[in-house]
DNA sequence: TAATTCGTCTTGAACGTTCAAACCCACGGA
DNA sequence: TCCGTGGGTTTGAACGTTCAAGACGAATTA
C-alpha cells in the first residue's frame, strides 16, 4: 500500500531537478551545500529509498552477491558454513549489498547456475567456499571476467595468485593445539585426518608435524587417515592407540573424527579395558572447527574466526567492485588474507 | 564478457517483434506454434536470459523471497534454521524465486529492514521464521498487505487466520516419544521442558501429556522447565531424579536440554552414584530437533520434516504472488500446513 | 571588453522489459 | 458487397534511475 516514493517526487517537493537528487545521493561533492541539505529533508520526509532495480538497469550493478548453500554433508560441519553466512550477510548489509542463495549439487551444475544468476539477476559478484584443487568454478569465472573471492586458498600452486582469497591457517592451528598438549606435558601425541590430498586435510596435519618437530618427537606412525565420519573416528582412533598404547592425546582434523575419538577414548575397547589406569578421560582430544557438537560434548577446539572471515570477504570483493580496478586487473595482483585459528579450552583437552 | 543479448535481439534473429518474444515467454497461449517454436529455437540459440531488473521495473516484481539469517544463539538449534534455509532455497529455485538473505537482532530492526528491503529490493514475499505470541513483524506486514507466509503457527488465539503458515506439529512428536517410551516398558516418563509461555515449548509438553494421560499416567511433578542450554538441561534431569528416584526415561523439549540430561544420566552426581545399578544408561532420553549434535552422541531425538517445510512455505507464497488471490484476500481465508515429526531411534532410548 | 573557466543545475535519452492499444488479415454472416 | 469478429502480431509508451551533454550565471583571465 506503500505508494512509492520515486526520485521524481523528491525532485517536484524540493524544487529541483532528477539528476540533482541523483547528485545528492551518488555524488554529493558535486552539489552546492545548501541544496544538499534541502534534498536529504525532503528524502528523510518522504522515506524515499533508491529503486534497486532502476538503478540496475542503468548501471548494470545490482549490489547482489552470491553464494551457495550446501546441504549439510555430515551434519557436523555443516555449521561451519552457516556461521560463516550469517557473517557475511551482516557484513555485505553494511557495505550495503545483500546476500543471494542458490544450491549446485556440483561443480558443473553450480557453472550451470553462474550463468542462469548472471543472465538474470546479474549479481556483481560470488564468495566461493570450499575450493579445491584446479577448482573449475574459479577458472569459469576467471574467463568471464565476473569478480568474485573464495573463502578457502586456491591449493593447486599455478592459481596460487589469480583471485583474492581468504582463509584460516589450519596448520598454525593445529600446531597451537600441538603445542598445547605439549605444554600439558604429552609426548606421544597422535593425529587423526583425512586420506592425503585434500588441501585442507594435508595443511592441518602439516601443522601437527611441525609442532612435533619443534618438540623433538618423531611423528612416524602417530597418525591416522580416515573418512570424516564420527565412527570411522572411532574405529581410526582405536587402532592407533591398541598399536601404540603410549600415545595419550590425540590432534584432529575435525570434529566429527573428535568425536569418534572421544568414543574410543571413553568407552574403550574391550582389548585395552583390561590395562585401563585412567578409567574418566584416558586420553586428550582436540578438534577442528569448535563446532556445537564440541561445545555440547565438551570438546577442545580450534574456533575459526568466521566473522572475520566473511567480513574479509567483503571487503576484497567490494575493493574489486567499487575501485577503479577491474576482475581483470585485480586479478593480477590479488589480495589474500589469512587468519589464525583459535583454541577454544574444554574439558577434552 | 558474454555481451548482453537482449529481447530485441532475439526479435531481430527471430524476425518478430519484442512483444512477440515477451509473449511467447510469458502467455505461450497467445501465439502461433510455428512462431512460438522459432522463437524458443532462437532464445536457446543466443542462450538469451529474461532481465529481472527491467522485468521487475515494468510489472514490480522481482522473483525474489526474502528470509532473515540468525546467529546461532545457543549453537546446537542453530542448524535447523539452516536445514530450513537450504530447503528452502531449493524449492524457490524451482518455482522460478531466489532467496535474499538478512539480518536483525530484533523484532523492531527486523520491521525496520522490511522498509528498507522493500523500498531498496522489493522482495515479493517473506518467509518468517521464530514466530510467537503478539508477533509484531506479523502484524505489520498483514498491514502494509506484503504477501508472507510463517514457519512457525501464529500462537495467538486472535490471529490464527490472518496468514498463511507452515508448522511442525511438536504435541504429536513428543507424543510419538512418550508412547515409544511406554511401549518400551518405561511409566516413569519425566519431561524436561522451556518455562510455561512460549507456544512451542508448550506444545511439546502437551503431547508429553496426552501420551501419559492416555496411558493412565499422572505427569505430576514428572516435569521440570528451565532455559535452553546443556548445563540448565543437567541440572533439571539431577533435580528431578533426584527429586523421584523412579523416573526411567526423559522426553525433552530440545536436544540442548536432552543433551543436559545425557550428562546428568550417564555420569550422575554423587549422592546418586551410590544406588546406580545400572552403570552404562540409566536413564532413556529422547530429544527433539534431530540436530548434528543428537547424532554425535548417538541420541534418539525428534526429527522435523525441515525440506518439506521449507517447499510447503514456497508453495503457500507463490500461491499468493501467482494466483488472482491479493495478499488482503488470502488473508481471510489463509492456508495451513501442519507437519509431522518423526522419531529417529539412537541408542539414548 | 571579450573570452574562458568553473560551479551548479537541468534536459533528453537510454537501460530491457511488459502493458495497452492499435493494426492487419482471413473468415463468416447479413 | 460490406461489416463485424477474432486470432496473431506490431507499435508506442512507461517503469525509475543515471549518463552525457548542455545551459546559465558568476568569477577569472587575456
Amino acid at each position: 500500500m506503500a505508494d512509492k516514493v520515486t526520485i521524481a517526487d523528491v525532485a517536484r517537493v524540493a524544487g529541483v531537478s532528477r539528476q540533482t537528487v541523483s547528485n545528492v545521493l551518488n555524488t554529493p561533492d558535486v552539489v552546492r551545500e545548501e541544496t544538499r541539505r534541502r534534498v536529504l529533508d525532503v528524502v528523510g520526509e518522504l522515506g524515499y529509498r533508491v529503486n534497486r532495480a532502476a538503478r540496475q538497469m542503468r548501471t548494470g550493478r545490482s549490489q547482489l552477491i552470491a553464494i551457495r548453500i550446501d546441504p549439510d554433508r555430515d551434519g557436523i560441519n555443516g555449521s561451519v558454513l552457516d556461521r560463516f553466512l550469517h557473517g557475511l550477510t551482516d557484513s555485505a548489509a553494511r557495505a550495503g549489498y545483500r546476500v543471494l542463495l542458490y544450491t549446485a549439487d556440483d561443480d558443473r551444475s553450480e557453472v550451470a547456475t553462474f550463468e542462469d544468476l548472471l543472465g538474470a539477476y546479474e549479481p556483481d559478484g560470488f564468495v566461493l567456499t570450499g575450493t579445491h584443487h584446479r577448482d573449475p568454478r574459479a577458472s569459469w569465472l576467471l574467463d568471464k571476467g565476473v569478480p568474485f573471492v573464495t573463502f578457502g586458498r586456491p591449493w593447486g600452486e599455478e592459481a596460487t595468485t589469480r583471485h583474492p582469497w581468504v582463509d584460516v591457517d589450519g596448520s598454525a592451528g593445529t600446531a597451537a593445539a600441538t603445542r598445547h598438549l605439549l605444554d600439558a606435558g604429552h609426548t606421544h601425541i597422535g593425529f587423526l585426518g583425512w586420506p592425503a590430498g585434500s588441501g585442507v586435510g594435508d595443511d592441518r596435519r602439516a601443522g601437527w608435524v611441525r609442532a612435533l618437530a619443534g618438540a623433538g618427537v618423531d611423528p612416524t606412525g602417530l597418525s591416522r587417515a580416515t573418512s570424516d565420519a564420527v565412527a570411522d573416528g572411532e574405529a581410526a582412533a582405536r587402532d592407533l592407540i591398541d598399536s601404540d598404547p603410549g600415545v595419550t592425546a590425540l590432534v584432529c582434523v575435525s570434529d566429527s573424527l573428535a568425536v569418534g575419538a572421544l568414543h574410543a577414548a571413553r568407552s574403550p575397547g574391550l582389548a585395552w579395558r583390561e590395562e585401563d589406569t585412567r578409567p574418566d578421560l584416558p586420553i586428550a582430544v582436540i578438534g577442528f572447527d569448535d563446532t556445537p557438537v564440541a561445545k555440547a560434548v565438551g570438546l577442545t577446539s580450534l574456533s575459526q574466526p568466521l566473522k572475520e572471515a566473511a567480513a574479509n570477504c567483503v571487503t576484497l570483493l567490494a575493493r574489486i567492485l567499487e575501485g577503479t580496478e577491474t576482475a581483470r586487473a585485480s586479478a593480477a595482483s590479488p589480495a589474500h588474507v589469512l587468519l589464525e585459528p583459535s583454541l577454544v579450552i574444554r574439558q577434552s583437552a
